[in-house]
DNA sequence: CTGAAAGCGCTTACAG
DNA sequence: CTGAAAGCGCTTACAG
């Protein structure tokens, strides 16, 4: 019997729970009970447990708990612009976030909305406890697969508009309206916009927000290209705009990333003086945006307050479900740098 | 009985094979070789079956079934500095890849080393197939518990001498080497090198590999700065180095994140030309480097070959363990940019 | 306080 | 080809 169990191990069979009942001469149950229940035991039998749990090197199995408990404490997370920087710390902080709270991250990779709908319902076979789309918008046919599994969904940086799904945003209207006025009292004459990804709740906001401010002062939106949140789309868009007949002297941009192409464009390419010639302004506040070399002004999203909202609102779907659907925005701040004459 | 199914289906408890088995008319085991196995069924079960699974909107249970199998198809990823867009290349990466083979990705958010020491094995108990350490080093104590778990481990862009443990790095070595002799043949007379994080085998490379070819052709290394691989370390590193008596006329930096920095106080605080006054070498190749307004000149680690090498490794490994530990490496090149005289 | 037993949802010999 | 049954490693009523 002694030899048997040593084999097995030593076949890399893990130690399990039976292994050290028989090791301390007590049941599986209480062993159980000794390492990771509230249940009273004896203190003898504690330490019994504890000792051969200890000299048979234990680790509890995860996978076998989660199947039990119907609970695996694991959190998919989808980011779909891998590339953006701002994504990088998005992807940092929830794990982190997570963490701490004593949850995983499963993190899948999707280029686009395509992929989402086809790699989201496979990783759900894992049982996640719940879901954060980062910058990826939930089909009908995603949400319905996910209310099937009771599997709760957070959106963060999107929403969608038939509402009855959770979703925390930076409030990208009044970031838009916060530059136009800053823009504005500049004193700048013709304004233009860059998208970023079009159809998101995101660009439409941003867009939304600046160009109805401008309205209201009297102004209007004068140029509107569309990239596709990189750099280079950003320098293309930078060439088209500032190359024209009467081009604009501002140019907001619905990400830090277009800016920064923007920016190298006029600074590098045309030998623009930004800010004199050209103001440009971008949104996200990306390390690089600080940087000297770029000195980007931009409204800053309030990432660090997002995400714990985020995870907040998660686990609270994940402890009682069908709770009610919480949409929250939080208020960015603007960030005055170099680039624009405000 | 139809309707205690429809019930404990909305009760929120999954549909399982045992209700799709009811539904088709046939047994549970029917119904998971239909699914899941090669094991031949007869064309008129596997119809009731499929029907079934589709009408009741069946998922299968990769928990319980990574239970039996012993194997969770899940691979821990652990980052060390998620801050360094270079890292963010590598998570995207490792990401799709193991996603297009079939695997999933635990992404574990650890600041150090220490904390590595702590969360790794906590996420052992999710019976992960595999670890992917990229840029964290692991302890003897760490590859203990993999050992004894008998989960493999490939260390990406670090490697421990006591080799027993897969490793894929860049040849940073010969990286090194190749920016010394390009900054020699560029004709310069003092060469600094700015560690990043020191105490690792990659720093130890990138620095032996360059003063070992400059000492070889007759120069010495001037100046060493340690940085701790962020922008900021990098500007106050170029500080020191650009305002000493006898500056450096050449900047080795351990990575491009950290070259940035030093590029940006050149340029903006200390208003000295890049490259005549100073040429300034990175490592890595990050997006930023080809941005018009940085233009740095580097070392590019080949991150789409690295990381299917590695994931190779791992998959290899899961397949049958106790095959020869492989250590790759692979040969960076330079890239050319406008940040040095070569 | 504690053990025997059921059960989480699967896979896979074992018989037939 | 197919079903009954064992078992993966746990948790948790149920009795005592």
């Amino acid at each position: 019997m002694e030899k048997r169990t040593a084999l097995r191990t030593r076949l890399g069979r893990q130690v399990s729970q039976k292994d050290v009942a028989r090791e301390a001469g007590v049941s599986q149950a209480t062993v159980s009970r000794v390492l990771t229940s509230e249940e009273t035991v004896s203190e003898e039998k504690q330490e019994r447990v504890w000792r051969a749990a200890r000299e048979l090197g234990y680790r509890p199995n995860a996978i076998a708990r989660s199947l039990v408990r119907q609970s695996t404490r694991m959190v998919g997370l989808v980011v779909t612009p891998f590339f953006n920087p701002y994504y990088s710390r998005v992807i940092a902080d929830f794990t982190r976030e997570l963490q701490e709270r004593g949850f995983w991250t499963m993190l899948l990779n999707v280029d686009d909305q395509d992929s989402v709908e086809e790699t989201l319902p496979e990783a759900l076979r894992y049982q996640l406890d719940g879901v954060i789309l980062a910058c990826a918008t939930l089909s009908s046919r995603l949400a319905d697969e996910c209310e099937r599994s009771g599997t709760p969904v957070v959106l963060f940086n999107r929403y969608v508009l038939d509402a009855k799904v959770h979703s925390v945003c930076c409030d990208n209207v009044t970031g838009g309206a916060m530059v136009a006025k800053a823009l504005i009292d500049g004193g700048h004459e013709r304004y233009a916009y860059v998208s970023g990804v079009q159809e998101t709740s995101t660009d439409r906001d941003r867009m939304r927000g600046f160009a109805e401010e401008l309205a209201s002062r009297g102004y209007r939106l004068a140029y509107h290209e569309v990239g596709s949140d990189t750099y280079e789309s950003g320098a293309e868009a930078g060439r088209h705009l500032l190359q024209r007949d009467a081009p604009p002297d501002a140019v907001f941009c619905a990400t830090d990333l277009m800016a920064l192409g923007v920016l190298d464009v006029a600074r590098y390419e045309l030998d623009l003086s930004v800010p004199r010639d050209v103001s440009i302004v971008g949104f996200d506040d990306i390390p690089m945006a600080a940087w000297r070399g770029c000195s980007l002004t931009t409204v800053r999203q309030p990432v660090d307050e997002m995400v714990p909202a985020a995870v907040e609102i998660m686990l609270k779907a994940v402890e009682k479900p069908g709770g009610e659907v919480v949409e929250q925005r939080i208020r960015p701040t603007l960030v005055r740098r170099g680039s624009a004459r405000l």
